[in-house]
Order: structure tokens, then sequence, then C-alpha cells
DNA sequence: AATATTATGGAGAGTACCCTCTAGAACATG
DNA sequence: CATGTTCTAGAGGGTACTCTCCATAATATT
């Protein structure tokens, strides 16, 4: 009993995501997204309560499609060591294969306008943060690595590491080369190890 | 034989880099960084030739500021391991020291409109990157460590990683933990290992 | 003291963007 | 076919920012 859409939230959101990785965060404005699909700026309205929310769903579809499958790679493989390596590795060829997406992921949800964001997406952010900790810290005590100085030694190695490679090669514009996945699962292995 | 300024040029820095720290380089308008030293806006237009220009000029100095102590301790220490470990440290130390500088830092020449920046600027900005990229080819050619494989790791080792680590917590708007410098040493050495 | 030089101080044009609002179009259901 | 609902379509107000321009003020030199 209603009129069909022609511009789905998907549609949109797909849009946003290019201006996105094309021109930062601040490129994804009302205007910008609407004209990229030749929509009016009206009808953007209907879909989102305003800038802040539209920015809100670009930022948390793609960081939850990211973990997806982050968590699956952390509990692959034998033991935690190698799930920690699969981990790394995924965060690259994830990022290999959607370019323009981990390019968003590099900026932060800060860079989002996260300030501005409507209450329950702030709630789904955080139950993302949490969910990640949550893994990173079972990791850390699988692995005999205690305290807070252990806990921030894995947060590198299985986030932050991965995610700086990345980021050397897209912000420079050029693609990642073929051996970033191996280099990015020594580097962590090499965090990993007791000493 | 001229009228003296009463702005001048680092003074008006110093209020973008303020401005950039606290609401990101999208904050430091002309307007806003003329308003908060209390000048009108022509002003600012004696000073720099427009917004990309004052842009540059914030980056530049900061990053010239960061590199001279960064180059220092890279070549301090007895032999390239112990001076990677040093570069490391002084990352962070730099940070600690520097906060709203550190901020501006992890944002990146790109999110400071670099692709405006004029011609000058652009090779200033390039000696940079040059310089480091001499210096960490050296680190690694002294650590044996040879081939693209070999110079990215060392990449990551001294300068990546301990951006990461400051970045992890600068972000979440928390200070740095004190042991921050030590975990940072930790790290880099462990990636510097030769497997 | 006259002059050249360099700043200030502030008004205002031009532009881009956010968002609102209204009229009407397209469809499912009864 | 009538009705109610959801969407398109686009005009337009409000706001913030960049940049220009010009009259005026303060100084060093002659």
């Amino acid at each position: 009993m209603a009129r069909p859409p022609r511009f789905d939230i998907s549609q949109l959101l797909d849009a946003a995501v290019r201006l996105a990785a094309e021109h930062g965060p601040s490129g994804v404005t009302m205007s910008a997204v609407a004209q990229s699909v030749g929509a009016p700026s009206g009808s953007l309205y209907h879909r989102f309560a305003g800038r802040p929310a539209l920015l809100a769903e670009v930022w948390l579809r793609t960081v939850e499609g990211f973990q997806e499958g982050y968590f699956a790679a952390l509990r692959s493989g034998d033991g935690p060591r190698a799930g920690g390596r699969a981990a790394s590795r995924h965060v690259v060829a994830w990022s290999r294969a959607h370019p323009q997406e981990a390019a968003l992921l590099l900026y932060g949800a800060h860079e989002f306008g996260r300030d501005d964001w409507p209450e329950g997406h702030l709630r789904r952010a955080d139950e993302g943060n949490m969910r990640v900790r949550a893994a990173v810290a079972a990791l850390a005590g699988a692995l005999g690595l205690h305290g807070e100085l252990g806990l921030e030694r894995v947060s590198l190695a299985v986030v932050d590491l991965p995610l700086s490679l990345v980021r050397r090669h897209l912000r420079g514009g050029e693609p990642l080369p073929p051996h970033a996945e191996e280099l990015a699962e020594q580097c962590t292995d090499a965090l990993l190890t007791v000493g």
C-alpha cells in the first residue's frame, strides 16, 4: 500500500562509500550523495534523519561487514597463535577485496562525526568495540600474555599492525602489494611471540 | 619602514594546531583561526595565500618539528638495532610531550588538503618523506634486511607501529599510559629481529 | 616632518551545504 | 475504483565559510 522506492538505502550507502573513499568523510555531503545517484536532495531525508545519521550508517555497515569475517578468522586455525595470524591476514585480504571500504575504515568513527550520532548508532558502535575487545582479551589470555601491557601488545599485533600496513599503501593511492598478507602474518607472529 | 604586525605567523599556526587537535582538520577554517586569536579575517590573508597554504604550513611545521628529533634518535645508540629502538621510543615520547601536534600528525597530509597545496609546500613535504625513506632504507641495510619485504618490515617497526600505539590512545581521548614508551620499544625490537 | 611601506579592521559578495516544506505521483488494498 | 500510504521532486530559507577590497593606522627611512 505504498509507492515503491526508486532509491533504496543500500544504493545510497554505496554512493556514500564511494565518496568517502575518494574525497574523505567531509566529501560525503547530502547533496553529493543525492547527485551521485541522481536523486533529489529531499529523498535523502526520507531515508536518513540527517547527515549524522547517514554518516553513522555508512560507517557501521562497513565496520560490521568487516568484523563478520574478522571474528571468524580469529577463531579459525589451530590454537590462538594461528588464529591471530589468520586474523591479521584477514585484515589485509579484506582490504584488498574492498579497497574503498578499507579506505573508509582507516579514517575512524570520529571523522565520521561520531560525536553527533544518534543514540542507537552509538550503541551499535560500542557493541562492536566491546566484541573486539573481548576477543582480543581472550586471545591474550590463551597466549599467556597478562596485564595491561600484554593486552595492548596483542591488540597491536592483531588489529593495529595489519591496519597500519594497509594504511601505508592505500593512503599513498597505491594498491596493496602481493606480499602484504604474508608480511602482515609474519609481523603479527613476531609480536605474539612470548618473550 | 612598516607597521609592526600584531599577529605573527607562529601565533596563528599555534591556534591552528589547537583547532586541528580539537575539531580535526576541517575545523581549521580561516574564520576560526582569526577568531581564536582575536584577529580580523583580513589579517590572515596577509600571512597566507589562502586556506590551503595555511593548512600546508601547519602540517609542515609540525612534521618538520617532529622529524628533527626523530632522525637524531635513529642515529643514536649503539648500532642500528639500538637506533631503531630509540626512534620508536622517540615517537611515543614526542607525542606525550606534544599531544596536540601528535593528534595532528595522526591525520596525515591528505586530510590537510594536500591536493590543493601550492607547489613549494609540496616540495617541502616530498623532501621530508624522502629523508625518512632514506633513513629507513639505511637501517634496513645495516640490519641485513633486504628486498621490498625487508624494507617494509623495518618501516612498520620504526614508523607505523609506534604511531599506531599513539593513535590507539589519543583517538580515544585518553593520554598515553606510562608504559607506552616501553611497549613501543619492545614491539619494535621484536619486529627488527631477523628471523 | 614627509613619505613609503606594511598592517589592521571590518564590511560584504559569492558559494556550498543542510535541511524544511509542499505538491503531487505511484502503488497495495478493500 | 476509491483510499490511504509512502515516496519523489524540487524550490528556497538559513547558515557558515572563503576571499576581496578599501580606508585607515603605525612605523622606518629620508
